[in-house]
DNA sequence: CTTGACCTTCCAGCCGCTGGAAGGTTTAGA
DNA sequence: TCTAAACCTTCCAGCGGCTGGAAGGTCAAG
């Protein structure tokens, strides 16, 4: 199979694929007489892998470890299930900033009148300095 | 003022302010007799606006809109208000995303044993070739 | 007079790709 | 058989939003 056919069945591009193998984060792939890069069924899962941690937020280097452990037959299911709560609470740290962030902006648009005029409750808030809002 | 005086008081950094100035988000500084960049009041609230809108989540190129409708006099409070309805809206979106990753993240944890054992539902989750999940 | 804290410019790198150039190969159809 | 399109290859550049560091100039305190 070649690379865009691994692409297209792992849900990767082929650029993602050729710099995951670049920066050696899977091994170089298999090449065909013509030079062209070949998948084979263990090389797919492994791409597979890649694209399903990286949807639920695992960064390159903790793809890489959790792609370790995967391969490592002596491993232990407690290292996984670190990186996974962590990756969680990170997450969730991040969800909260985000909805501070929006509640922040709901807040503006909400006492801004939004008409044609030039007085904007926004523009004063960004403009405002603040000193107990934090 | 200088750079790192105005930074420490706007909350950005004095790379950032240089940075802001380069890419032509903000005028160009002032400058005293020994070629250090000088910050008047009026400088010094643009940074203000800058950090804050970079705060509740605005990119550079919104911070841009953002600072000429501030600038305008003869704005419509209309404009500012759908950028941040905008913004709002987007992080929203990235909200929802994030906690869908979340959960998938909590169930996979919450099924694997966690141990010093090789066996992880973690690892399986991660590798299964699913046809209905989506 | 030195030390250290500023300031300047410029260039490189971070992450995770993505786009594009310049070229080679394969496949389908006229 | 020829051609056009769709693949493939490598390599280099760029995105956003900074950040770090080198190499050098300036300034204030002791």
């Amino acid at each position: 199979m070649n690379i865009s056919e691994a692409g297209r069945i792992s849900g990767l591009s082929a650029k993602t694929i050729r710099y995951y193998e670049d920066i050696g984060l899977i091994d170089p792939a298999a090449r065909g007489e013509n030079g062209y890069r070949q998948y084979d069924g263990r090389a797919l899962e492994e791409l597979k892998f890649l694209a399903r941690a990286r949807e639920v937020g695992f960064d390159l280097d903790e793809c890489r470890q959790l792609l370790e452990l995967q391969r490592d037959r002596s491993r232990q299911s407690r290292h996984a299930r670190e990186l996974v709560l962590e990756k969680s609470q990170q997450l969730q740290q991040r969800i909260e900033q985000l909805m501070a962030m929006q509640q922040v902006l709901q807040e503006m648009a909400d006492r801004c009148r939004g008409d044609e005029g030039p007085d904007c409750a926004i523009l004063e808030d960004l403009s405002a300095t603040r000193e107990g809002v934090a």
